[in-house]
DNA sequence: ACGTGCTCCTGTGTGC
DNA sequence: TGCACACAGGAGCACG
């Protein structure tokens, strides 16, 4: 290794994704909206993107929004709703890096998609690179949420609903956390993390841990989210204990045992500690 | 009813 | 310097 090795293989934070919108991040979404944005009166809608509307137009959204003021939030799984004034919800789905701008946002960012103006000058806009994200109006949430075949919140379900799902279903562990129409929110970096927290192998299937990992499983679920919540859903200020910050092959544990392994299904990279995770 | 693999999309990093 | 490719992962889809 010479010394243009030595330089490149300085270790960047790893796990660190500025935006990954899962329930933690979207509910940390929410909260900003709802101190930001209401009650306050909308004057323009821009759409620089019309791929990321659905199930609606440009000139369909303007006229649902305009002269209306957004007057509550609500949130369900990865989906965000903002009540309009004058009836119905917007419905934000961020994707995979969406994130919604509500201070001054860099409206020359060719990321921005959607930009709202309010008549007092300021701005909400959703900024979102990949384009995967979603823009939709709907009725209410749970008629969104019913009509896009979501399961319910996962912080809905409590100890005996999540042990249900999970017995109930013939697949993996970590796939029936992260299946959207059996519980709303979990994505694949939190999904790691819970089963990391909770002690499970990922690879398990669903309906074959014991009572006592389902408790763990709901316990946890439940802890990871609220704690990330308070901080933000930003993973410089998550415990230096969780798996999120340490998302590579080889690395040493964070609650040392072993090393963190990386791990393949369904195309997608996951993580887990073999030591820890026997369960 | 599962998992797998492909697609959408953009930006980054790596290998040749 | 560029070109090809893998990867990132939310979600929807076809397939077996």
């Amino acid at each position: 290794m010479n010394v243009f090795g030595l330089i490149v293989s300085i270790p960047r934070p790893t796990g660190y994704h500025p935006d990954m919108p899962e329930l933690p991040d979207v509910e940390v979404f929410r909260r900003r909206i709802a101190r930001t944005t209401l009650h306050r009166e909308i004057e323009r809608v821009q759409v620089r993107d019309p791929a990321l509307l659905h199930g609606v137009d440009a000139g369909g959204l303007e006229r649902a929004l305009q002269g209306s003021t957004f007057e509550g939030t609500s949130r369900h799984g990865k989906n965000l709703a903002v009540d309009v004034s004058g009836g119905g919800v917007l419905v934000l789905h961020f994707g995979m890096t969406g994130h919604p701008e509500t201070e001054e946002p860099g409206l020359s960012d060719r990321h921005v998609r959607l930009v709202i103006g309010f008549s007092d000058g300021g701005r909400l806009a959703v900024v979102d690179q990949r384009r995967l994200g979603r823009v939709a109006l709907a009725d209410d949430l749970g008629e969104y949420a019913a009509r896009a075949g979501l399961g319910p919140d996962a912080l809905s379900l409590g100890p005996a609903a999540l042990r249900g799902v999970m017995r109930e279903s013939r697949g993996g562990v970590k796939a029936t956390l992260m299946d959207q129409g059996q519980l709303a929110g979990m994505g694949n970096i939190y999904a790691d993390e819970v089963l990391f927290q909770a002690r499970i192998d990922p690879r398990a299937q669903a309906a074959s841990l014991d009572e006592v990992a389902y408790l763990r499983l709901h316990r946890r679920l439940h802890r990871v989210v609220r704690i990330a919540v308070e901080r933000d859903a930003d993973p410089g200020r998550l415990p230096r204990t969780w798996l999120i910050t340490h998302r590579e092959d080889g690395v040493p544990c964070p609650r040392g045992n072993g090393e963190v392994r990386r791990f393949r299904s369904g195309g997608r990279a996951g993580y887990w500690c073999p030591a820890c995770q026997d369960g």
